[in-house]
DNA sequence: ACCGTCAAGTTCCATATGGAACTAAATAGG
DNA sequence: CCTATTTAGTTCCATATGGAACTTGACGGT
C-alpha cells in the first residue's frame, strides 16, 4: 500500500502522546494512506469550518452559504454572482438562494450591472458589514488556534505551498474521464 | 485590513499570468484575506473532492458518504462506525445510512463486535475491494496532478506541516463560546 | 443586422442531509 | 450490585441541497 511521504516512526516522543488523542483510523489515514493530501486537507478544513460555522448560524441565523456570499462581498465590494460561485464552488443555484436572503434581510444590496445587464454589483450594506466586522475576530481567533502548532516561518512556508497550488488549480483536471477513455 | 503571509507583489512574473486564468475574487480571497488558511483548505480540497466524488457517482453510484465509509474500511478493516465518524466529521446518521447501503449492495459485510455488544466491525466484501481498488488510481492520478506545481522536497513539508496541524487538532476549539463569554 | 451559442441568475423538484429523540449496551460511582 | 450517565447505532422528520430546465441578455460569425 502507498503511504504518505512522512511516516508515523519519525515522529518523536512527544507527538506518540498526542496520537492517543485521535481515533486510530485517523492514525491510518495520516500515515498509511495513498490518498494522504486529500484526507489532511478534508480534516483540518473541517475543523475549521464546523465550529466557524455553527457559532455564525446560532448569531445570526445565517446558513453556509449565505455566510459564503456575505463574507465575500465584505472582502470585495461590487462582485457578482458569478465570481462568488467560482470562488467558493457553491452551485450557482444555492448562492442564488442565499443571495436573495440576504437582500430579504437587508445585509446586501445589489444594482444590475451597467456593462452586463444580466448580471448585479454586490455590496454590503450597515447591517450586513456590522455583521461581517464581528465574525472577523472569531474566525482569526480559530485560525490562529490551529496554527499555533506551527512556527511563524512554518506559517509562512504553509501559506506559500498552498499558494502554489491554488495558483496552478487551472491547469488541474476538473472532470475526470467517465472510464479508460484514454484519447 | 489582514493580509496571509504571503503577497501578490513578491510574486514573480510566469505566474502574474497564471493568475489571468483566476477570478479576481480568488485573488483576493488569497492575498487580501485575513482568514488564509481556511479559503486554501477549502478551495483546494474542493478541487480534489469535487471531480472525485463526480467519478465515484457516476460510475458505481456511490454518493459521498458512501464511499466515505467504503474507502475507510478498505484503509483499515474492523473499525467500526464511530471510528469512520471521528475521521471523517460526518453526522453519524449519515454514516448509519451509508453503511446500510453498502451492507445491502454487499460491498460491506459486519458482524457484532464481542467486545462491545453495541458495536459492529466492518469489513470489505471481494466486490466492495473490487471497488476500492479501481478508485485508487484515479484518486492518486488527482493527487498527483494537483501536487505537481510543487517539487518533491515541497510536497514533503507540506505533508509534515499538515501532520504538525492534525496531531495537534485535539488542542483546538471544537465548540466556540456563544458570546463574549470569556472565563 | 440576424442567428446560433453561450453566460448570469432564477425556479422547480426530487433527494440527501443533519438535528433530535430513541434503543440498547457499557461504564462509573456509591 | 444497583442506579445514573455515557456511548454505538438507528429512526424520524423538517429542510437544505444541487441537477436540470428556463429566462433574459451578451457575443461571435457571416
Amino acid at each position: 500500500m502507498a503511504r504518505a511521504p512522512t511516516s508515523l516512526s519519525k515522529l518523536d516522543r512527544d507527538r506518540e502522546v498526542a496520537l492517543r488523542e485521535l481515533d486510530p483510523l485517523i492514525v491510518t489515514k495520516l500515515w498509511d494512506n495513498p490518498c494522504w493530501l486529500s484526507f489532511r486537507l478534508n480534516f483540518i478544513a473541517f475543523r475549521f469550518n464546523d465550529p466557524v460555522y455553527r457559532w455564525i448560524e446560532t448569531r445570526y441565523g445565517l446558513v453556509r452559504p449565505e455566510f459564503v456570499a456575505l463574507y465575500a462581498v465584505g472582502l470585495k465590494g461590487g462582485v457578482a454572482a458569478k465570481n462568488i460561485v467560482s470562488s467558493s464552488g457553491l452551485p450557482k443555484n444555492t448562492l442564488s438562494r442565499a443571495i436573495q436572503k440576504l437582500l430579504q434581510r437587508r445585509l446586501l444590496k445589489r444594482e444590475t450591472d451597467p456593462d452586463d445587464l444580466r448580471s448585479y454589483v454586490l455590496a454590503l450594506t450597515p447591517a450586513g458589514r456590522a455583521i461581517f466586522d464581528e465574525t472577523m475576530p472569531m474566525m482569526e481567533g480559530q485560525q490562529t488556534a490551529m496554527l499555533s502548532a506551527l512556527t511563524e516561518a512554518e506559517q509562512k512556508q504553509l501559506c506559500e505551498l498552498m499558494d502554489k497550488m491554488v495558483i496552478a488549480s487551472s491547469t488541474w483536471p476538473a472532470d475526470l474521464e467517465p472510464e479508460g477513455t484514454s484519447t
